[in-house]
DNA sequence: CATGAATGAGCGTTCATTCAT
DNA sequence: TATGAATGAACGCTCATTCAT
């Protein structure tokens, strides 16, 4: 994988997002890709080298986008339910205005191109999540539960907002988002 | 004269949610699926025209056999939540049991494969769900917020539960469970 | 190939010929011809050994009722042209009365269905029509050409005012008729 | 970069009508074409869309060939039969030097794979034809009978000329040629 | 580096034929 | 005898990948 022309690996990421909205991460062809990115096939294996390795570094950027994202004007000093709020609302920003992203990311975990290396890879990502769990169970304002099972159900609660609006078709406002940051503080709150 | 085989039908799902376990629905081939239901390969296509219809047709059967499944037991005379508690338990059951079944019917939702028509009446077997929370909320039991959205978490909770298990690679055991739980019900509780 | 049930082999021709109607000779299957049939395609196998034996079966046929229709009322004893005349008119009732086998007997010379041994046949059926023809040579009426020479145009004028008629949708009326007939017999007599 | 290569449309073609001779249009299959054209299946599909566009793209070559042939060394100056009978020879010229373009022809008319706007294009192909029909019935060279029954038997001539020349294993010779000639001219002349 | 023609394995599906009932 | 379910080879076509330019 050559990165000589960085703006050419980022026409090719964002063509690929925008098809998997379009017929999901099993369902696009090296060919649509490289249509869409308006370059040749052959192209594409100068940058990548295989089907599989594409879809690898796809989600690699757009995980660490994600946790870019996640963390940004998050201060270890703040309080700590100010901080978890300014984190919790991070992830929904991230899954709301990267929505080609997120989609991608939640097809991954069913998709056999992602490799069990890549997953790992996003266990490790997890850790300053698992750090805030952390401090919030040693502050005593969390349940006194496993940390990853608090995490889990931090970030699904992001998930569910996301299918709940998708689903009812309902825009985003703050009466829907209080609400449900709220089940989710409630939920695992001490 | 041989007749249909209704046990082949079975077969052949027993062969294609094992396949979707290992490779993604979308994933699946018509020749895999024949080699793994130990058919030839023209014999799928005596039982269903083509492979839209059988993936539509394992999402119907998987489907009811799920409501079949989350309303075991359950008992409309009884009080709110020990009502609630059965169908969370049922469908934390239907998923850990048929495990193959719910990584379906999750891929689903991502499927270009699942008809439209699939995915509305799927709407209409939340209703029986729908009615259950809108009890809790008559009872002033749950929170205020629309319906949907309390279902969604309360779904959404399960499916956090077994994610984390996955994840985790630990087994279900009550304390797991009992923590799982809480975090829902603190969730959506008045 | 079992004759017991001779109806059944009719049903089978008719079939055959119809849907060669419509689809053309390469393009039937077995299964079309036994549900145009209303028999089981297992059945098919009881009376034919194979497609092949099928359509060569139906070749025959044809044939014979082609060359029984050919001679109908024809009488050696006739002067030559009224008999010649006769069965050019013959040759003209059998491909519009029995259109669908004309068409199954021309399609039936680029089909590789046929064998060579019924091609072989057809030269032996030929052999009375050579034996008009060389009658009218003999009696001077004809040209003094090739036998096999001037009966292909004798057969050829009757396909290409079929052709015709097909072509340009026209009905066949007298007019028609007598313009085509005179042209054969004007290129062939002497 | 490696270009399209005109050279391939007619490597397929030739392998198409050496196949077609021996199988028949309906019987040929895209893996034939391309073994016989010492190519890869699918390098087939990059000159054309499917079996059908391949086939009408071959329909229109011939055809096109056909016409090219068919006016060669016509001088509408010349007497009527003069010309006449020099595309009549022509006729006869392109049916045995491109046997296998003519035989395709003919198998075309009862092929489904010959779309209908290609049977229109023939028939303005007929045209010249028709107006050379036209010039002998205004000379009172020609019958005074419908002009495309006229040209049917012109062509239809060439046809069965063919068809004898086949059926009988003969060499096409001057004495056989002037009898078909003979045959033709005498059936439409005045 | 970039191109897109070339490749052939593999897809979903259909077919003639067989076989258990 | 008659049935139609079962078979697996073969169909038209697409795909990820390679290669000549």
């Amino acid at each position: 994988m050559k990165l000589k022309d960085d703006t050419k690996v980022n026409l090719v990421f964002c063509a690929t997002l925008k098809l998997i909205l379009q017929v999901g991460v099993a369902g696009i062809t090296m060919r649509q890709i490289s249509r869409e990115a308006k370059i040749a096939t052959g192209t594409l294996y100068i940058y990548f080298k295989d089907k599989e390795t594409l879809i690898n570094a796809l989600f690699e950027k757009c995980r660490a986008s994600a946790i870019d994202i996640y963390f940004k004007g998050y201060n270890e000093t703040d309080p700590f339910e100010k901080g978890f709020n300014k984190i919790w609302n991070n992830m929904l920003s991230y899954r709301i205005e990267h929505f080609d992203q997120a989609v991608f990311l939640d097809q991954c975990y069913h998709s056999p191109f992602i490799t069990e290396t890549a997953k790992e890879m996003n266990k490790r990502v997890l850790q300053p999540l698992m750090r805030l769990i952390e401090r919030g169970k040693e502050e005593n304002l969390l349940k006194d539960e496993d940390t990853f099972l608090l995490l889990t159900f931090m970030i699904g609660s992001v998930h569910e907002l996301i299918k709940y609006l998708r689903y009812t078709g309902r825009k985003l406002n703050n009466v829907i988002t209080d609400a449900a940051y709220k089940i989710c503080w409630d939920g695992i709150k001490r």
